[in-house]
DNA sequence: GTTTTTATTGAAAACGTTTGCATGAAATGA
DNA sequence: TCATTTCATGCAAACGTTTTCAATAAAAAC
C-alpha cells in the first residue's frame, strides 16, 4: 500500500494524499475527501516507507523519525547477560516511549570493530544515541566520523576519561565508601575481588585503603573477571590464605553471590568471620542467605536520566560536555559485621 | 557522499560505480576504474544509503540484506528482566553473526498493540523474524498483515496453540517430570508456586499429581507472579498453613529463590523439612544455599537453533509449522531430599 | 461586474540507489 | 575482411515519498 495507491483509490493526486496524511496546515484538502483518505489509511493499515521518507527528507532531517538507538559495549561490565542491561533497557525504553520514542538496540564489542555493524547504525534512521559502558574513544570518534550529520549522544557509565555528555554513578566513590564502610566496621584486612585494570571501583578501594594508612596487600586483591564463578574460585583462594582478610569488598553482586557461597562451603560464617560487600543491588541480593550488603546504585534512574538527557539534547541541540552524577547509596542487610579480630 | 559524488569524481557514471560497489560479477568494469572507486570508498568512508537501497529493492528483495529482528513479549514470561533474556539475547546474537546477520530488537506488550512499534518493525529492514515468548495468536495475525511481501518468522517458547514453525522447551512435560521427582523422593503434599493462567507447567503439574493419584490441593496453589519477591511470600503463605507440604514446585529459579530465603526465615530447613525445585538453571541457582535443585533448559541452544532455523528458513523457504522440541533435564543439587514424614 | 484574495488541487522534481536496455569498442572466429 | 561474440559503459526508469510551483475555482471585496 502506497500513497499512490490510495490516490487512486481516490481519484485524487498524490500530493493530496500525501499533504493530508502529514497535515500541514487545515487548508489542505477539501473536509470530505481528507475524511475518505483517513478511513483508506485506517482501513489498509498503510504506514508511510520509511526508506522513502528518509530518502526524501535526506540531510535536512526536519521531521523527526523519532527513533533512538541504545549502543551497549559487551564487554565486560556492560555485558549483555549482567542485570544492569536488561534493568536498563526497560528503564530507558519504557522513559523514550514517554516521549513518544522508539528505542532500536545493538550491542558491540566495545572496539566497535565491526564495521557491518556501523554501516547498519549508521543509517537506521536514529536522531539520538545512549552510548552504554566503556566504549573506548576512538570507537566513539569512529562512529562520529560515520554521522557526518552530527549525531546526538549520551553517554551512561562511560570510560573515565569521556569528552562526552554523560550521566553516571561515581564508581570511584563507591569504591571509596564501600570500602570506608569496611574500615569504620573494624576491618583492617580487606580483599578485593574484581576487575582491576583501568576500574576505577577498584582505584577507589585502593585509595580509600591508604588514606586510612594501611598498605593495600597484594595478595588481597584477586583481579577477575565479574561473574559469580569467578567470585567463588577467588574467595576460596582468599580464604586458603594463611593470614585471612576479615572483610571482602566484591565489585559487584554476582561476585559477592559466589563468594557467600566459597564461604558457606568452607564453613566460614558470615558476617561472623567474613563480611561482604557487594556492589549493584541486583533483584537476587536481598534474597541470598544472608542477604547482601550492597551498594545501591539507581540503574532505573540513571536509565531514564540518560533518556532524559537525550530528549533534551534532541530539542535543544548539541553536547555540552556535562558529567551528571546520580547518587548511590550502601544498603546494610547481613553480610557486613564489626570485625571481632580486631 | 553519494554514488554520484564518486560518479563525478572519476568522470564515469553512476551505473558503473553502483555495479562496481555491488560486484556484480567480474567483467563489471575496467580494472584501473575498478581501483580508483574502491580507493575514493575507502578514503571517504562511502555507506550505501540503505534508504535509498530498501525503496529500490522494494518487493523483489533479490540482494539479502541480512538483518532480523527479535521480537520479544515483555510480559509476563518472556520479560525483560529474565535471566532468559539476555542469555537468549546473547545466543541468537552470536548465531546469527555467525551466519553474517544483524540483529535488531524489538520489546512489545505480548499484544503488539502499539501500532507505531509495528510500523517501525515493518520497514525495519528485516529479512526474518524470531518470535520469542507468548505473543497471542492475533499478534501474529496482525503483523503478517503489515507485511505483505511474505515475513519469515520463527518462534521461541511460543503459546501452545502457535500455528508456525517454532522451537521450545516442552513446558509441559517439564511441569510433569518436576513434579513426578518429587512425588518419586516420596512427597504427597507438593504445592505449586508460579502462573497458573495458561501456563503449561502448572497443567503438567497437576496431570502428574493426578495420575498418582493425588488430588491437587487448593491451598497449596499460588497463583502469582515469577518473581522472586512473589516466591518468599507465597512461601511463607504456605507454611503458616496447618499442614504444612513437604515439597513445592517453583515455577522458575527466582520463585525457587525467594522461597528459600523465606524457609530460612521461618526457620524451616531445606531440604530436610522441605524440599523446592526450580525451572530455569539460572547461573544464580548453583550459589544459593542450599543449592538449588532444578530443571535445566537449555537457554543458549535455544536461541541458537532458532536463529539456525530462521536461517534456513531465509535461504529456503516458507514456514512449514514444525514444533522442535529441545531436551531438558533435571540437575539434581541440593535443594530437593526424601519426604520424611511420608 | 470586475478585481483581489483564499481554498483546493495537480504536475513535477528530487532524494540515492539498482538494473534493463542500448551502444560502441575490442576481440574472436571464419 | 566481415560477421560474430564479448566487454565496458552510459542512459533512463523506477522505488515511495515530500514539497515547490502553478493553476484553477470559489469566495470576498471593491
Amino acid at each position: 500500500m502506497t500513497l499512490k495507491d490510495i490516490a487512486q483509490e481516490l481519484g485524487v493526486s498524490i500530493s493530496t494524499v500525501s499533504r493530508v496524511i502529514n497535515q500541514k496546515g487545515a487548508h489542505v484538502a477539501n473536509k470530505d475527501i481528507q475524511d475518505r483518505i483517513w478511513e483508506i489509511v485506517r482501513q489498509t493499515g498503510y504506514i508511510p516507507s520509511s526508506a522513502a521518507r528518509c530518502l526524501k527528507r535526506g540531510a535536512e532531517i526536519k521531521e523527526k523519525n523519532r527513533v533512538i538507538a541504545c549502543l551497549y559495549a559487551r564487554e565486560p561490565i556492560g555485558n549483555i547477560d549482567s542485570p544492569f542491561f536488561s534493568r536498563m533497557s526497560r528503564s530507558i525504553e519504557e522513559e523514550a516511549l514517554h516521549y513518544g520514542y522508539i528505542v532500536k538496540y545493538f550491542f558491540t564489542a566495545s572496539d566497535l570493530d565491526n564495521v557491518e555493524k556501523l554501516g547498519v547504525l549508521y543509517d537506521s534512521n536514529v536522531e539520538g544515541l545512549i552510548i552504554l559502558g566503556r566504549h573506548n574513544l576512538e570507537t566513539i570518534r569512529k562512529m562520529r566520523r560515520f554521522f557526518n550529520k552530527n549525531i546526538i549522544y549520551v553517554g551512561l557509565n562511560p570510560p573515565v576519561d569521556a569528552k562526552y555528555d554523560c550521566i553516571l554513578c561515581d564508581g570511584y566513590q563507591i569504591g571509596v565508601d564501600a570500602t570506608s564502610y569496611l574500615i569504620k566496621l573494624g576491618h583492617k584486612n580487606i580483599a578485593y575481588i574484581g576487575e582491576t585494570k583501568n576500574e576505577v571501583r577498584f582505584d577507589g578501594f585502593v585509595n580509600s585503603l591508604e588514606k586510612s594508612g594501611f598498605a593495600a596487600n597484594k595478595d588481597y586483591i584477586v583481579s577477575t573477571m565479574p561473574y559469580a564463578e569467578n567470585g567463588y574460585q577467588s574467595l576460596k583462594k582468599l580464604l586458603s590464605l594463611d593470614c585471612r582478610p576479615t572483610a571482602v569488598f566484591c565489585m559487584n553482586d554476582k561476585i559477592a553471590m559466589g563468594a557467600i557461597r566459597a564461604a558457606q562451603d568452607m564453613h566460614v560464617r558470615i558476617p561472623r568471620e567474613l563480611s561482604i560487600i557487594g556492589v549493584d543491588d541486583t533483584e537476587s541480593s536481598k534474597y541470598l542467605i544472608p542477604k547482601l550488603t550492597t551498594v545501591h546504585v539507581p540503574i532505573d534512574e540513571l536509565g531514564a536520566m540518560a533518556t532524559k538527557m537525550l530528549y533534551d539534547r534532541l530539542e535543544k541541540g548539541h553536547q555540552i560536555n556535562i558529567k551528571m552524577y546520580l547518587p548511590f547509596y550502601i544498603i546494610e542487610r547481613e553480610s557486613c559485621a564489626k570485625c571481632l579480630n580486631g
